[in-house]
RNA sequence: GCGGACGUGGCGGAACUGGCAGACGCACCGGCUUUAGGAGCCGGCGCCGAGAGGCGUGGGGGUUCGAAUCCCCCCGUCCGCACCA
């Protein structure tokens, strides 16, 4: 018997190849149709553990067979290199972040390398690059010179402890900071923004033209949170409750103002700026204590929906007036009301709407429906279809009219008019952080905040800076950094120390790999025209919302801006989220400290095995737990395919020449089947299935070699080079090695083989025989055979003589040459 | 609460368009092979039944000649959003 499969000692061999031959490198001019490929640039965190394999695996096989089917496929890695864990050990060890995160980048750089990924390495891009700062200070700039970017004061999560701020993602469910275990409050700061509500709508309405997984679209359409509805001032009544002029009405936004006619009184923000004019002597007292409870209180805390409503409440004394009813009624505050929301102030409609109903019991409030609901309801607020009553003009309209007539009206009389409104918020992009991509201003006393001219950039943070757990970025102890020049007046100035949120980086990564040289501009429309839209994005579910909506937004104002192609409007045209690896029971995450290593299986039992049980152990679209890793079973099936495949094998030595029998037509056929159905397999991702095909043929082949008195060399051959192809994007080592001991030369710069339609069916197939829908029998019969011969076939069977026990059929359905049913 | 996905053997799953339920793998059982290995090869393997046969895709109903697949109700699991006026 010829030697073993040994993966160790093929598949150095065959990394090295793809390198060295330049295998995967594409260039811009390349001939053949352009194919873009990517899976989310990772955060260099080290050696890959078995999420990366997941996520770079399935990356790596389309690459492999794009590139089998004719395309010049562009395949780029590089690092999300800026964030918080690299400054973190900064501050733990004292070792610069670019130390630590470039020792990370290259450990996960030869991860990827040893499992079989294969990426053109010369178009490396990381974040933390000067080449690529440079240009993404460049962006910030022109988007800041286009009016998408502006200063104003944002609440922040504010850690007293550390006296710093914090990520969301930093505190905890109970509100407390995930380091120091303080209660993290709500504080105002001076922050940076990016206007993506600009293209809120565009936003939305594009998600209609990109071949998305629908869970992501849904999500994403929320977050854009489109609602429709009025805005318009409630006036503020002198002290016989009638409206003055000389005073700005309170603004509300609804999204009923068909229900105007029920509202009883109205909710304004703690937050909103009019609370001190509209309280009155008799309450500030308490409404002062109510807002300062609610400064106390966090996000989490305020958010929930347990409390007393009472609680939740208070009576600021003041008074607007209702426009459709002429009626003054009273304002509270309400925690619940958000002032990012609308106008900061809401008409309540306890009538209509729950969470008014419940407030107006709690807070003794009147309560008038307007829309009569069924006979039948019994429930409180009603917020379904009806006719408008208590309503004056409105009533009998049903929601819509009516809805269209009050907004109307509302506009008629100069109160408002219909307003759409987005749950959508500009983007908070400052941080105050070291490691990130530093904001191109400097403050001048004179000219105040200056935009610093293009070739001053890149701007980049000092090395001799000193990581001390103070909770403050170094950048702000730094006179070298903090000292600067007015662009201006030339006189002296101070750097912005906060740098840029990472999500920045990887909002335009996608265009720089197509260009990633270019010192005359982020990327040429050209290189950009060329690749994009990207043809298949792949990455975890998690980045759904915020980097896809980033990165969505940078391409649209870049194509708005003349940077990138006019008619780029989407970057990424099909999207897939893999499943994430769970241990336990939980997710596979270093935090949990439950990660598996592939070190010990890639040293064991090899890389395409563990591709192969990757693929293999489910749809790649779903979690999977790694207690249902089937290693063994793959390395197994690797060694069948090798003994099946290597030269010289002691199963296939007994191949000669001879005339084709029908055992040869039969596995012709199954070779002709098994490429369409892999073609097909790879086409829809379904990879599960794919490996189930593999593992089928080969199954055949050894039934083929062993049970048939003449094996002939040609059916064999030709077979097993069908395998190797087909199964090259999956296990690429060994497919790589068998075919060039079997043929010479390299199977992956090979032609995606095609099967031909006509082998693909059989001369005869199996029909099912049904009485009343029940299998009763099967038949050989002619592929090609027509209606009434099935039928007859059917009606001959013995089975279905019994079965029939003499009764005349009353129907036959006939669908051949796969089944009769026959009816009684 | 709202939105989404899903529910099939002992286990992971397959069945793409309504047409043979359980492909492929794991586990298990049996056999072969001078064979001791992390072997290899062949076969069996939904449940009940001696068999013929019957039952079977979370539960209930419906559409259809025919339903894992389509529709309605219920139960359960997972994910996302979570006072958005």
């Amino acid at each position: 018997m010829s030697e073993r499969y040994n993966p160790q000692s093929i598949e150095t061999r065959w990394r090295q190849h793809w390198i060295d031959e330049g295998t995967y490198e594409v260039d811009n001019d390349d001939p053949r149709p352009p194919f873009y490929v990517l899976s989310m640039y990772p955060y260099p965190s080290g050696p890959a553990h078995m999420g990366h394999v997941r996520n770079y695996t399935m990356g790596d096989l389309l690459v492999r067979y794009r590139t089998m089917c004719g395309d010049g496929v562009l395949s780029p890695i590089g690092f999300d290199s800026f964030g918080l864990p690299a400054e973190n050990a900064a501050i733990k060890t004292g070792t610069h972040p670019r130390e630590h995160t470039e020792r990370n980048g290259e450990a996960l750089s030869a991860s990827l390398r040893r499992i079989g990924a294969v990426y053109d390495w010369r178009r490396m891009v990381r974040s933390h690059d000067p080449s690529y700062i440079r240009w993404t200070q460049w962006i910030f700039l022109k988007f800041h010179e286009a009016g998408l970017v502006y200063r104003d004061t944002a609440p922040v999560n504010w850690c007293p402890g550390c006296q710093t701020v914090l990520a969301n993602e930093q505190v905890l469910g109970d509100g407390t900071c995930e380091r120091s275990g303080d209660l993290v409050e709500r504080r105002d700061m001076e922050q940076w923004f990016y206007r993506i509500t600009t293209y809120a709508q565009e936003l939305l309405d594009d998600l209609d033209t990109v071949d998305w997984p629908e869970k992501v679209k849904v999500m994403q359409r929320h977050w854009i949170g489109r609602s429709e509805g009025a805005e318009f001032g409630l006036p503020i009544p002198d002290d016989d409750g009638v409206a003055r002029t000389d005073v700005e009405p309170l603004a509300v936004y609804t999204t009923r103002p068909d229900t105007s006619f029920g509202m009883t009184f109205a909710v304004i923000s703690p937050e909103h700026p009019r609370v001190d004019e509209l309280t009155t002597d008799d309450r500030r007292a308490a409404v002062d204590a109510f807002r300062a409870s609610v400064a106390g209180r966090s996000d989490i805390e305020r958010q929930s929906t347990e409390g007393e409503l009472d609680k939740r409440g208070v009576a600021t004394g003041g008074r607007v007036v209702n426009p459709f009813t002429g009626q003054a009624i009273p304002v509270f505050l309400a925690d619940y009301v958000l002032m990012t929301y609308g106008t900061g102030a809401i008409m309540a409609v306890p009538g209509q709407d729950q969470r008014d109903w419940d407030f107006a019991t709690a807070h003794g409030c009147e309560i008038v429906r307007t829309v009569r609901p069924p006979d039948d309801f019994d429930g409180e607020a009603y917020v379904g279809e009806g006719p408008a009553i208590n309503s004056e003009f409105l009533d009998g309209m049903g929601v819509a009219e009516a809805k269209a007539t009050a907004i109307s009206w509302l506009e008629d009389h100069g109160y408002g008019s219909g307003k759409v409104n987005y749950r959508l918020r500009d983007w908070l992009l400052s941080r105050q952080r070291f490691w990130g991509c530093p904001i191109p201003i400097v403050y001048c006393d004179a000219c105040g905040e200056q935009p610093l001219p293009v070739d001053q950039l890149p701007v980049e943070a000092p090395d001799d800076v000193e990581f001390v757990p103070t909770g403050q970025s170094p950048l702000t102890y730094h006179e070298g950094f903090l000292s600067a020049t007015c662009p201006s007046c030339d006189g002296p100035a101070r750097r912005e120390t906060d740098t840029m949120d990472t999500f920045v980086d990887s909002s335009w990564y996608f265009l720089r790999f197509t260009d990633p040289t270019n010192d005359e501009a982020p990327f040429s429309v050209e290189a950009a025209e060329r690749w994009l839209p990207v043809d298949q994005y792949i990455g975890g579910v998690e980045h759904a919302i915020l980097h896809l909506m980033y990165a969505r937004f940078f391409t649209k104002a870049l194509s708005d801006l003349g940077v990138a192609p006019k008619g780029l409007r989407e970057p990424f045209k099909r999207l897939f989220t893999q499943g994430m690896i769970r241990l336990g029971g939980s997710k596979m995450s270093k935090s949990k400290g439950n990660l598996v290593s592939p070190e010990a299986i890639l040293e064991d039992q090899g890389a395409d095995a563990l591709r192969l049980a990757h693929l293999q152990v489910k749809p790649p679209q779903e979690d999977v737990d790694w207690e249902d890793f089937g290693i063994d079973g793959c390395a197994k099936f690797l060694q069948r395919v090798w003994r099946l495949a290597v030269p010289g094998s002691d199963l296939t030595n007994g191949a000669r020449d001879g005339d084709p029998t029908e055992a040869d037509a039969e596995i012709d056929r199954a070779t002709h089947r098994l490429v369409a159905r892999i073609t097909n397999e790879y086409d829809r991702w379904s990879y599960n299935t794919a490996v189930a095909g593999f593992m089928e043929f080969t199954n055949t082949l050894y039934r083929y070699v062993q049970t048939d008195e003449e094996i002939h060399a040609d059916t064999l051959a030709a077979a097993i080079d069908a395998l190797l192809l087909v199964m090259a994007p999956a296990a690429p080592h060994l497919c790589a090695e068998l075919w060039q001991q079997r043929n010479g030369g390299h199977v992956h710069v090979e032609a995606w083989p095609e099967a031909d339609p006509e082998k693909l069916v059989d001369d005869t197939v199996t029909m099912v025989v049904q009485v009343n829908g029940k299998v009763r029998d099967r038949v050989d019969v002619a592929s090609d055979i027509d209606e009434d011969a099935a039928v007859a076939a059917a009606l001959a069977c013995e089975k279905v003589a019994v079965a029939l026990a003499g009764a005349e059929p009353r129907k036959v359905i006939a669908r051949p040459p796969k089944l009769v049913n026959i009816v009684v």
